[in-house]
DNA sequence: GAATCACTCCAAAGCGCTTTGGATGCGCAA
DNA sequence: TTGCGCATCCAAAGCGCTTTGGAGTGATTC
C-alpha cells in the first residue's frame, strides 16, 4: 500500500516535502479540477465518498493550494495589514507592539490568515494604505497608534478596506471599530488614589501628547487634580517617547528641585524605571520619600512583578486587546455590512510596593 | 488640462483612490497590455517615447498593479517570511525580535519586499516552512531563535527556500547563511574584564542554552573562568527566559547566601534591570559591592544610559542585524545560485557605572 | 412511459499579470 | 527592386485557482 502511494507519487512528481497542484490532483483522482477544489473546500454538491478519497489524496500527494492563485480567483488575501509609522521623533516598533502582536498573530493563526508587516515613513502613510487596497495584499488593517483627529480613519472608510483602531481618536466623527483602554478613566483614578494618600505635588509623565491615549490620559490626570482642588502645574507634567532614559531625566531634574514632587505617574513601565533609578540616585527611597504609579501593559518580558507587584499600577494586557482586535477584524471581514464594532477595556488598578502615604 | 484627465477618469471608472487594472490602462493608452506591461517593468523593446506617455498615465490613473496577480505570473511573492516559534515554556516576541524586525522592516520597504509574521506553535515549525514554500507565500526566509543543532536548517536547505538565520546552530555542518554576533567572544572579554577587577565569583544569568546564542556565551564565560584559573561553579549559573524577575529572583536568591557572588553577567538588560533591583533591595550598592556586565542589544526603548552608560555592556545593535540579514537574504534571493553568506558582529565593550573593583 | 427532480460531476471562462513567438513597417545595402 | 535587420508593437498562452452554466445519471411521480 505504501509502495503504491509513493509509485503514484514518483510517477506524479510529488516527492516528499514537494507538493502537486490542483491539476496534478484531479488527474491523479481521475476526477475534474472542479469536483477536487469543491471537494476540498466543502461544498455540498459532491459525494461524501469522493470527498474523502479526495481528502486522502490532498493529503497523500501533500497538496497545498497556492495562495495567490487562491487569492487572484477570490479577491481575497487571507493577510491583515499591521502598518507600523516611522518617524524621525518617533518609533512605533515598541515593546507595546510586539505583544499587541503576538496576541493578534494568535488570531490570524486560528483563522488561516497571514499577517503583513508594513514600515511606513510618516508621510507616506497615506499612500500606503491605498496601495494596500489597491494591490490587494490584505483583506484589512489593524490601525495603530491613532492620533488626536486621525485622518486614516476617513481614509479607511473612504476606500472601504475594513480596519480596526487600536485605541481611539478624539474629533473624529465617523463611526469606526476601536478597541481601546479606559485611559482617561484610569489615569483619573490613579491619580486620585495618589492624592487619597495625601500626595499634592503629582507629576506625570505621558506619552506624546499627540498620540490619542496620551492626551486621554492627560485629561483623566487633570481631572482628579481638578476634583480635589488640586491646580494643574505644566511643570510637573512632560510628554515624550516612553523611555527608561526620559523617566530617568524627567524624575532626576525635578528631583533636583526646591520643592520636588512626591508622586509620580508614568505611562509606560519602562519610563517608571528610569523614574525609580533617578530616585535612588538621588538617595531617595521609593514609596517611602516618592511614590510611583505607572500604567502596565502587561508585557510578557517585563512581568511587573510576580507575587507582589513592584509598582503600584493600572494594569491592561495589550497582548489581550491584540487577540481582541484581530477577532474583531476577522469578524469584520466575514460580515462587510455589519455595524462598527467598538470595545472599552478597564485597566485595574494593582497596589504595588512603590506608593505609600506622601511624605510631609 | 486637469478636466481632460478628469474626465478620461470618470470615463474609465478610475476614481480618487480608485485604481485600474492593465487591461483598463492599456484600453486607456490604446496600446496592448503587453507594451504597457513592458513600459512599466523597464524592458528594452518599448520607444522612450511611448514609455514616458505610458508611466504619464500611470500615475495619472493611479495604477497599481494587483501582486497576487504578478506573484502568479512570475512565481515570485514579493515577500519574506519570519516564523515566530511559540511555545508555553518560551516566548519568542520579545524586544529583540521586534528590534530587529524594525532593522529588517527597513530593508524590505526599500527593496519593495513585504514582510510575513507567522506564529507557529513549535511542534508545527517544520510544516509551517513546507506550507510557505508550497503555498508560495514568501521568497526567502529569516530563521529567529535558532537552537543547538536546528533541524530547520537542513530543512530549508532541502527544500530550496533561501533563508537567512539570524545567530548560528552548533552541531550543523551544512553551509547556510547566517549573521551572528560573536557571542562567544563577547562573553569571554567581558567576564575577563570583571575578572581583572579582582572578581572571583562571578555569576551567570544566560538565557536559555538550548538556544545557540546562550551556549555559546556560555562557552565565552567558562573559557574565561578557566584561563584565569577560576573554577566553574554550577551554583553560580542560570539559563531561563531573560525577564527582568527572572533577574531578581536569581540576584536575591544568589545574594542571600552566606558566600555572595560579587558580580553578574546577564544575557540581556532587562534581566539587569531584574538584578540591580535584588542588589537595591539587598542594600547593597551597584558598582561598590556587587557589579553586573550585560548584553546589550541596543533596542531603542531600553537605551544604556545617554552620555554614560548605565550598565558595563557587551553592545551590538539588533536592529543593524535585522537589516543586514534582510539584505543578504534579498541578495540571495536574487542570486539564487550564489554560495551562502555569513557575516560575525563584534560586540562593543562599553564600560557603564555598573561596574568597579570586587568588594574584599 | 414520459416528465421531473435531485444528485454528481464537468468544461470552460475568468481573476490580472508576464512572456513567448511572431507581425509590421521602416531604412538601408546590394 | 529585393532582401535583410532593426525597432516597435501585439495576440495569445499561460500562472493555479474558483465558479458559472450545464450535462449525465438514476429514481420518483403522474
Amino acid at each position: 500500500m505504501r509502495s503504491f502511494v509513493s509509485n503514484l507519487k514518483r510517477k506524479f512528481k510529488a516527492l516528499w516535502a514537494d507538493t502537486v497542484n490542483l491539476k496534478q490532483l484531479s488527474e491523479y483522482l481521475n476526477l475534474s479540477q472542479t469536483t477536487v477544489s469543491r471537494a476540498l473546500n466543502g461544498y455540498p454538491e459532491v459525494n461524501e465518498t469522493t470527498r474523502s478519497r479526495v481528502l486522502k489524496a490532498a493529503q497523500d500527494l501533500n497538496y497545498r493550494p497556492n495562495i495567490r492563485a487562491k487569492g487572484l480567483a477570490t479577491g481575497r488575501a487571507l493577510a491583515i495589514g499591521h502598518v507600523i509609522p516611522v518617524s524621525n521623533q518617533h518609533e512605533m516598533v515598541n515593546p507595546v507592539f510586539g505583544d499587541f502582536t503576538a496576541g493578534a498573530g494568535e488570531a490570524y493563526a486560528r483563522a488561516g490568515y497571514d499577517m503583513m508587516l508594513t514600515l511606513v515613513p510618516d508621510q507616506e502613510e497615506v499612500r500606503a494604505y491605498q496601495d494596500m487596497r489597491a494591490r490587494g495584499t490584505v483583506d484589512g488593517i489593524i490601525v495603530h497608534g491613532p492620533v488626536i483627529n486621525d485622518e486614516r480613519i476617513a481614509l479607511l472608510s473612504r476606500i472601504g478596506l475594513p480596519f480596526v483602531v487600536h485605541g481611539r481618536s478624539t474629533d473624529v466623527n465617523l463611526p469606526y471599530s476601536w478597541i481601546d483602554v479606559n485611559n482617561r478613566g484610569a489615569f483619573e483614578r490613579g491619580t486620585q488614589f495618589l492624592i487619597e494618600l495625601g500626595h499634592q505635588r503629582i507629576a506625570l509623565l505621558n506619552g506624546l501628547e499627540h498620540m490619542d491615549f496620551a492626551f486621554r490620559r492627560r485629561k483623566g490626570y487633570e481631572t482628579a487634580l481638578l476634583n480635589h482642588g488640586l491646580s494643574i502645574d505644566p511643570g510637573l507634567m512632560r510628554s515624550e517617547e516612553m523611555t527608561e532614559v526620559y523617566g530617568y531625566r524627567a524624575a532626576k531634574e525635578m528631583l533636583s528641585r526646591e520643592i520636588k514632587p512626591t508622586a509620580f505617574v508614568c505611562s509606560s513601565i519602562i519610563t517608571a524605571i528610569g523614574v525609580r533609578r533617578a530616585i535612588h540616585e538621588a538617595g531617595l527611597v521609593l514609596a517611602r520619600d516618592v511614590s510611583i504609579l505607572t500604567h502596565d501593559d502587561a508585557l510578557s518580558y517585563l512581568e511587573n512583578g510576580d507575587d507582589v507587584p513592584i509598582f503600584t499600577a493600572l494594569r491592561s494586557s495589550v497582548r489581550y486587546a491584540g487577540t481582541e482586535a484581530a477577532e474583531m477584524l476577522l469578524s469584520l471581514i466575514a460580515m462587510p455590512k455589519h455595524a462598527p464594532k467598538t470595545r472599552l477595556l478597564e485597566a485595574e488598578l494593582i497596589i504595588g510596593r512603590s506608593t505609600g502615604p506622601a511624605a510631609s
